[in-house]
DNA sequence: CCCACGATGACCGTCACG
DNA sequence: CGTGACGGTCATCGTGGG
């Protein structure tokens, strides 16, 4: 009897009228005579859906899923999960006509191996990396062994950076000796009288290991709450609600317009500093202090478009007087897409995107939300297992309603617009889709780094020279230029080819008169280089940068390694960069 | 009022495969 | 070049207890 139980319910209408009761009638005989009719009989499937399951089974059987499908996944899955459900069944039903290969579950053998070796201990409990694991670059290996001997990652860090990548493992060693030595006797030596060790003699002016030192947490204090009083020490980089930084255009209420700098942070030369606002812990407190510990400016750009966009910068620009660039984008989705409000549904209530990503949604799963929509088509409106559904993956992907029950993510040209960028910014020249979408992920948004900006211009009425950091697409660029701030000179330094392609494309097509000269290494603009360009060009004005994030993005589930991960340690070449800057700006003005 | 706690949701991504 | 598989870290918010 079991055995023709798929051809029984394949020949099942399931879509008549009659089942669309009401919930309150599944305690009736027909229903559950149905429903026994409709597993057509299979022991496990019956006690499966049991009385317990009643209402998931039901619901996926209203849809219009066959009945089968729906007990053999519910089985498989549990139902608990409603969305794997969902997306299982949606497979299945893909996959119809295929046979279906039956997946026999793992039971989890609580016995297995649980008490059986016991060295397995040691490895959970011990966060020392072994070595095996760590076979990446030299200063990789000497932070290791740094932190091998007991000190600190931040402290290590410091010091090689202090000491530069070749320093002798004795010399990082004394260097964070003496720094702990500040910290114990909690006094403000003055930088002169750390170790002069051999080898690299760069060491600046500055103390960068006694804000080290001297920032690292104190002791629990009892904090008030309540009363804002000024706190003569940085705690913690709480983000802020709403994330408007210093102000928005829209909401003039409630702005700061002066902040105190610390000393050596003032410019000239300006700089700007980005990157993604909810880094691991501990990255922006680390970049701050970097950074001449200027405070970040939290900045959702959710405020300046239609996509949030949660970003951190830190810069030394005036914060009086920023106007926005015109006429200001639209801010919701409706408005940036007014042809798509046709066919939004009513039971979405997106009105802003999520973060524009690197990657986009697939043909294939837009499909998958178009046949979840029109199971529900006999429906006033889908089910609340399909909405659910539907909207996670929209929230997920981005994704807006292009046609009824059609989804779709955004195409490289509106990713364009919500960012701020001309029209085709990324297209043509021989870049393809996917490596718009990844270039446009990786961008600025400008309205929001052009209000920032926005300050120099009256600044710098004749233009800036600029030097632009990982320029990507040339958001800096772009968003001074829509400020109508000249370019007298860039200098960019960018890895991607088709990235340096695109910018040097928009430059000869806005007809710049400045000179852009550009390189894909930060690694060769040593001083240098630096010395050549400044003596041919001036001195910069503004350094601009948003150092990668792969290491330090939420999305990336492979080497989110934080701010010592391979690429976003790169943000210490701004550092290095912008330090030497600043150090030669005064014999270049 | 304050705090602890759990639930919820977002996230400039990487990799292997065909 | 498109596609899917691959979790975890945090911030926020609501709630229940003190």
């Amino acid at each position: 009897m079991g055995d023709d139980s798929g051809l029984g319910s394949d020949n099942i209408d399931w879509n008549t009228d009659d089942e669309l009761e009401i919930e309150g009638f599944h305690s009736s005989c027909s229903t559950v005579s149905n429903a026994h009719t409709i597993t057509a009989g299979s022991v496990e499937a019956r006690s499966f859906a049991g009385p317990s399951n009643t209402k998931v089974f039901d619901n996926f059987i209203s849809m219009g899923f066959p009945a089968e499908v729906v007990s053999k996944v519910i089985q498989e899955y549990g139902e608990e999960n409603k969305d794997k459900l969902l997306e299982e069944i949606l497979t299945y039903t893909a996959l119809e006509s295929s046979s279906q290969q039956q997946q026999q579950q793992v039971e989890p053998d609580p016995t297995s191996s649980e008490y059986a070796g016991s060295s397995w201990d040691d490895l959970s409990d011990d966060d020392a990396f072994s070595d095996d694991e760590m076979p990446k670059s030299g200063d990789d290996d000497t932070l290791l062994a740094l932190v091998k001997m007991g000190f600190k990652e931040q402290e290590a860090l410091v010091a090689i950076e202090r000491l530069g990548q070749d320093a002798s493992l004795d010399d990082l060693v004394d260097f964070i000796g003496v720094a702990q030595l500040v910290k114990a006797e909690d006094s403000l030596l003055p930088p002169e009288d750390k170790p002069q060790s051999s080898g690299h003699s760069k060491l600046k002016k500055r103390s960068l290991y006694e804000y080290e030192v001297l920032g690292k947490k104190r002791p629990k204090v009892i904090e008030k709450r309540g009363v804002c009083e000024e706190d003569d020490e940085a705690q913690a980089l709480n983000l802020p609600n709403p994330m408007v930084g210093f102000g928005i255009p829209t909401e003039p209420s409630s702005l700061v317009t002066h902040r105190r700098l610390p000393e050596n942070a003032i410019g000239p030369p300006y700089f700007y500093y980005e990157n993604v606002a909810l880094a691991p812990k501990g990255v922006w407190q680390t970049i701050s202090r970097f950074l001449y510990d200027v405070e970040p400016e939290y900045v959702d750009s959710k405020y300046f478009c239609a996509a949030a966009r949660k970003r951190g910068y830190i810069h030394n620009l005036p914060i009086s007087n920023r106007f926005p660039l015109l006429p200001l984008p639209p801010r919701t989705i409706h408005d940036a897409f007014p042809l798509l409000r046709r066919w939004w549904p009513s039971w979405d209530p997106r009105t802003n995107l999520n973060c524009l990503q690197t990657v986009h949604g697939s043909a294939r799963l837009t499909d998958r939300i178009r046949k979840a929509v029109e199971s529900c088509e006999h429906l006033e409106e889908p089910t609340d297992v399909v909405k659910k559904y539907v909207l996670d993956q929209c929230r997920k992907w981005n994704l807006v309603w292009v046609g009824k029950n059609k989804v779709a993510p955004l195409e490289p040209d509106e990713v364009e617009m919500l960012l701020g960028f001309p029209r085709n910014h990324t297209r043509g020249g021989g870049i393809s889709r996917t490596d718009r979408f990844k270039s446009l992920g990786n961008s600025f948004q400008v309205d929001t780094v052009a209000y920032h900006l926005s300050v120099l211009k009256e600044m710098y009425p004749d233009g800036v020279n600029l030097l632009s950091l990982f320029s990507g697409i040339g958001g800096a660029e772009v968003a001074l230029h829509r400020l109508g701030i000249p370019l007298k000179t860039v200098v960019s330094v960018e890895k991607s080819e088709v990235n340096r392609n695109i910018v040097r494309s928009w430059w000869e097509q806005t007809n710049q008169k400045g000179n852009l000269i550009d390189m894909d290494d930060v690694q060769q603009l040593d001083s240098d280089r630096l010395e050549q360009l400044m003596s041919i060009y001036g001195g910069f004005d503004l350094i601009v940068g948003g150092s990668p994030c792969n290491n330090l993005a939420g999305s990336n589930r492979v080497s989110r390694n934080g701010l010592e991960g391979s690429e976003s340690s790169l943000f210490y070449d701004y550092f290095r960069i912008l330090d030497l800057v600043k150090a030669m700006a005064p014999r270049f003005r």
